[in-house]
DNA sequence: AATACGACCTGCTGGC
DNA sequence: TGCCAGCAGGTCGTAT
């Protein structure tokens, strides 16, 4: 569930609680939490106690909190993760997977319905956690060069909606942001990527970039309780979606009723007229 | 190298 | 009422 901008929300709440806090325990109710922390649950929980958070950072979907130890607590929020800063005594949430308390007593609350999200604790690779340094920069980053991922693309045999998804390609998208992206570029997902000229390439990373900031702009999409930020409020980009979740209904640009196809194994909607 | 596909989970909805 | 298929904001390991 939780594209770019919703994992920003949420790093950004994290941030403003827990940066300079010291972490005083850990614990973790699923072992499938920490599945890729190598040394085991015990392991992680042991090693945290004591660090401070000195701060955070995100790249695509990926966000951690840097530790005073040099090495991350990476984040991942996967389809229906959250993290909630947690300052009363509030009973446990059913889906409640990890818990941290900091030295003031305040606690970051991991809840995952489906468990597809992780916490691991791993050294840094430059500037970015060494588990991350397989994920291409987001359209956010100085380090993001649109005329190279341009001409990545346009070498690509795939749809463009698969590439769109590929985070080693560009990082940060979903399937939501995808779909948006390409009706907002008169491109059907089922374009290959040599099938576009450049000038097209760059215009689909434009609409990314603004796609991504306006649904930051207000806290990212939420279509029920699996996605909230830190302070558990919900993002308001959802009423402005033009084709996700649309399916029959008119395209807020010509009116055709909105189509509904697979590619890729996940949900693809666009405009059959206004998109080519 | 690039691409394709199943696996990993829990819970909700709708049809019969 | 029960049961089953289908669906959901993602990533990774393995096989071609
Ligand atoms: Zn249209």
């Amino acid at each position: 569930m939780p594209e770019l901008p919703e994992v920003e929300t949420v790093r950004r709440g994290v941030d403003a609680a827990f940066r300079g806090g010291r972490i005083s325990a850990v614990e973790v109710y699923n072992p499938r939490t920490v599945r890729r922390h190598a040394t085991g649950v015990a392991d992680f929980q042991r090693s945290l106690a004591g660090l401070e958070v000195t701060g955070s950072g995100r790249r695509g979907k990926f966000m951690w909190l840097g530790l005073d130890d040099g090495r991350a607590l990476v984040c991942h929020l996967g389809m229906s993760g959250q993290l909630h800063v947690v300052t009363d005594g509030r009973e446990a949430h059913k889906h409640l997977r990890g818990r941290m308390r900091f030295s003031d007593d305040r606690e970051l609350w991991f809840i995952d319905q489906r468990t597809f999200g992780y916490w691991d604790l791993v050294d840094m690779d430059g500037a970015v956690p060494a588990t991350v340094a397989h994920i291409a920069p987001d359209v956010f980053e100085t380090a993001f060069d649109p005329g190279l991922s341009a001409d990545r693309l346009l070498r690509r045999r795939i749809e463009v909606k698969k590439a769109l998804l590929d985070q080693t390609w560009i990082s940060g998208v979903g399937n939501i942001y995808a779909d948006e992206a390409l009706w907002r570029s008169r491109l059907r997902g089922r374009r290959t990527g040599d099938s576009l000229t450049r000038r097209k390439a760059l215009e689909l990373l434009g609409h990314v970039g603004d796609v991504l900031t306006e649904s930051l702009a207000v806290g990212g999409t939420s279509f029920d309780e699996l996605y909230v930020d830190a302070r558990g409020e919900a993002g308001y980009f959802a009423r402005e979606l033009a084709v996700y979740g649309r399916a029959g209904q008119p395209c807020k640009r010509c009116a055709t009723p909105i189509v509904r196809e697979v590619i890729g194994d996940r949900s693809a909607h666009y405009c059959p007229k206004c998109q080519r």
